[in-house]
RNA sequence: GCCUCUGUAGCUCAGUUGGUAGAGCAGGGGACUGAAAAUCCCCGUGUCGUUGGUUCGAUUCCGACCGGAGGCA
């Protein structure tokens, strides 16, 4: 069983400077649990670590997926296992970055390997169907009849998971409500001590997020989306070209918004970003919580939160360690 | 100074022929198992500008006052 440290948190709450730092402190390397940081190219809206931070610790699935491609879950999965052994094996700690709670929980949970592909004709094919209320509602009832315990949880217009759970069952003829509970109980190889960033005042947090974003425009967001643009890197409908900060640069470079909107969507769509990150990590069993302000809003420094994190580390450790001991 | 319009939820505004009010946006809460920075669900009490009057009852009618916009001087 191997022990993977994760540190997660929304968006502008100082994740990649505190990682940096505690990475430097228990020789760990970084492997990235974002779903956009993964792509080539889109370096300033996703808020990558920098050239110089990457030479300072040594950072895994980051930057290495050309944009027009797409990804999924099961595959960072896959990727993250391998780059977790590896740095395992040379005797470093894997530590996990980044604000995709569901890859986080991806490796948290058990594997998903009897869970079918996607498959882009099934679902474009059915996406046709979604278009009306009542093609909702047909795709809703046809889940109904398969697998009525799915239906039951996903909502009828909620197409996107409908028609997952619709592919399950016509790739494989099993429903999704049981691989579910399946995957729930499969064993893992490694063990996730859980770190999450969270915040006393939502303004405060609101707040870093609106600098960030003038920030990352003060850096030159325009001009990357702008190259990427024009190589034809952000195509419509890919998950790369859904990123905040990029899709609205794009409505701009279109002529469909002045920038001044574009920015102010930026920022928006990020506050609510962060708002369904705050949700998904507070609600993960078992994760330790730091704050990253105080309870009067002010942000904490950075030493303090260093030791804050170290002492949660030590703590999740000691409790991984505790249950090895009692399965061996 | 006079005249007209206007003052209702954080913002933009509906509305009540007098029985204390509702949309959009913002905001809040939640879900999440091969698209996840995506996708989806739920949530609206606010001195109806202030103060008098009429009335069983006023946010709604009348007066005064205080904001705001425009017009005439």
């Amino acid at each position: 069983m191997i022990f993977a440290l994760s540190l997660t948190g929304p968006t502008a709450s100082g994740k990649t400077a505190l990682s940096l730092a505690l990475a430097e402190r228990l020789g760990a390397e970084i492997i990235s649990s974002d779903s956009m940081q993964i792509y080539k190219g889109m370096n300033i809206g996703t808020a990558k670590a920098t050239a110089e931070e990457q030479a300072r610790v040594k950072h895994h699935l980051i930057d290495f997926l050309d944009p027009r491609e797409s990804y999924s879950v099961e595959r960072y999965r896959t990727d993250a296992m391998c780059a977790i052994r590896d740095v395992h094996s040379r005797g470093r700690l894997p530590m996990l970055v980044g604000g995709t709670g569901l890859y986080v929980s991806a490796l948290v949970r058990g594997s998903l390997e009897d869970s079918p592909e996607s498959s882009p004709e099934f679902r474009e094919s059915l996406l046709s169907l979604a278009e009306s209320d009542s093609g909702k509602e047909e795709l809703w009832q046809r889940l109904l009849s398969v697998d009525p315990e799915s239906a039951e949880k996903i909502h009828k217009n909620n197409v996107k998971r409908v028609i997952r759970a619709l592919e399950i069952y016509e790739a494989t003829g099993r429903r999704k409500s049981e691989l579910d509970r399946e995957t729930r109980m499969a064993h893992t190889e490694v063990c996730v001590g859980m770190i999450t960033l969270d915040f006393h005042s939502r303004d405060t947090l609101y707040s870093r997020v609106d600098k960030r974003v003038d920030i990352m425009m003060e850096e030159g967001l325009l001009s990357e989306v702008e190259g990427l643009y024009r190589e034809g890197m952000l195509l419509p409908e890919t998950t790369a070209a859904q990123a905040i900060g990029y899709k609205e640069l794009i409505e701009h470079i279109e002529g469909r918004s002045s920038l001044d909107c574009a920015v102010e969507s930026i920022k928006l769509a990020t506050r609510r970003y962060a708002k369904r990150q705050l949700t998904w990590f507070r609600h993960v069993e078992g994760a330790k919580r730091i704050f990253a302000d105080s309870e009067g809003g002010s942000m904490k420094g950075e030493e303090e939160l260093l030791s804050e994190a170290l002492s949660l580390y030590g703590e999740l450790l000691s409790d991984f360690k505790k249950k090895t001991a009692a399965d061996a």
